[in-house]
DNA sequence: CTCTATAATCTGTCTAACAGATTTAAGGCG
DNA sequence: CGCCTTAAATCTGTTAGACAGATTATAGAG
């Protein structure tokens, strides 16, 4: 704890009333004026501690109504806690492995040409910071994304995000995957990433399931040999 | 679009301002009273834009000194947010249809003797609240959401998360199903997550898929038929 | 008992202010 | 000219009070 900020201290006394409180998902949080009052602190500082709450997915204000609780905390919690960051990643890849194949397959099936451009340009990206020899795990994951995006469902996208939002958040915590890579694992990744969008682009679901599995297991493979 | 707070709308123009102007990490953000008067809002505001662009791990405020860029954000950050208002109902389901088979699958195969407990103890939950002809709908998730979490992987529970976390809203938008809800729906639905649970207990990881995507397919269809 | 109008709450937002930390500018001295 | 000390300007952190608009609770009429 670097800094001092009251609304720090609010977050977590907010977190503790819903775990003490056993606050289920969907119930209402005491107004801000009451938890001010409680905490012995300014509304504006109950509202900054409550953006930071509700940018993490624990709460949901309604105007006019309160602030509900969206998922309960310890749950949240307990996701960080017990593992160490690469095991968290790694599990990560056992969801990616279900989900982002059926998004190839179903991008390989519906995908419109605009789509199908928006993919393509994703590549390019990937193909620019990898042979630059810079670290590609933004632009990787954008293709990802854009993959699934080519779906057209956006709870592909919801999944997703939720999936690599945190994991970017623990890669920002002090966790640095993106060490050296030799050339030809370079190319390899590359290659991998081809595949996938040559099989959407051919729509070939099954090709593009295939490829999207194959990639996910090397990869994974490359993270814990 | 449910809500528009002034603040997501600041939020994203920080983010604009960062990337436009190509503020360095390090780069000190305009102030608080600056950013307040070019966007037309009150400094509380910008405040609360500012703790979550903190949260967010973009920015990092120093008492006195002023706010500063702490990581670029990349183009898929900022993609991340408006995702958050898209109902998803029907969508949804192609994606749990993957993502809860699998859940299913691992949770029989791996599950502990106190996540199984867990997963009964939901399980006895819809039924009461089946039997009693009340709304049932939280307990349905719950119990979905208690599976997902014995596959011990919590990235499960991210991607679950993400996708159920706006149902409450959908339903309190007038799509009640509990309504309309003959007793003979109510006993297939029971016995459809019965074998579900039986299937887990069992430690029968295709059964348990298999019992899951039939309840997805018929969940879907009892949506619309 | 149901429907409706009214009152009470609650979030979202603004303005004005002050303390304390930090940076900047101004001198003063060698 | 360069360096150090000091005072002024700036900035974050925080408080108080106010008001509009949305939502929920309540009381009353039929």
């Amino acid at each position: 704890m670097s800094q001092t900020r009251l609304s720090d201290h609010v977050y977590a006394q907010i977190v503790d009333i819903i775990k003490a409180d056993g606050l289920a998902v969907g119930a209402r949080l005491p107004s801000e004026a009451r938890l001010a009052e409680m905490f012995g602190v300014s509304r504006a500082i109950v509202r900054e501690a409550l953006m930071r709450l509700a940018s993490d997915g624990i709460t949901e204000a309604r105007r006019g109504a309160g602030s509900f609780v969206k998922s309960r905390p310890s749950d949240r919690l307990a996701k960080f806690m017990p593992s160490t960051e690469l095991p968290t990643t790694l599990g990560s890849y056992e969801v990616r492995f279900v989900l982002e194949a059926e998004a190839a397959r179903l991008a390989a099936t519906r995908r419109t040409a605009q789509e199908m451009m928006y993919v393509e340009e994703g590549m390019e990206m990937l193909r620019a910071a990898l042979l630059s020899s810079e670290p590609a795990h933004v632009e990787d994951m954008e293709l990802h994304r854009r993959i699934a995006g080519a779906t057209g469902n956006p709870a592909f996208l919801l999944a997703f995000d939720a999936l690599h939002g945190d994991v970017d958040k623990i890669m920002r915590a002090g966790v640095d995957i993106s060490r050296s890579r030799p050339p030809d694992v370079i190319a390899t990744m590359l290659r991998e990433h081809e595949q996938i969008v040559v099989a959407i682009r051919a729509q070939d679901p099954e090709g593009a399931a295939l490829a999207m599995r194959w990639h996910l297991w090397e990869g994974r493979r490359r993270l814990m040999p």
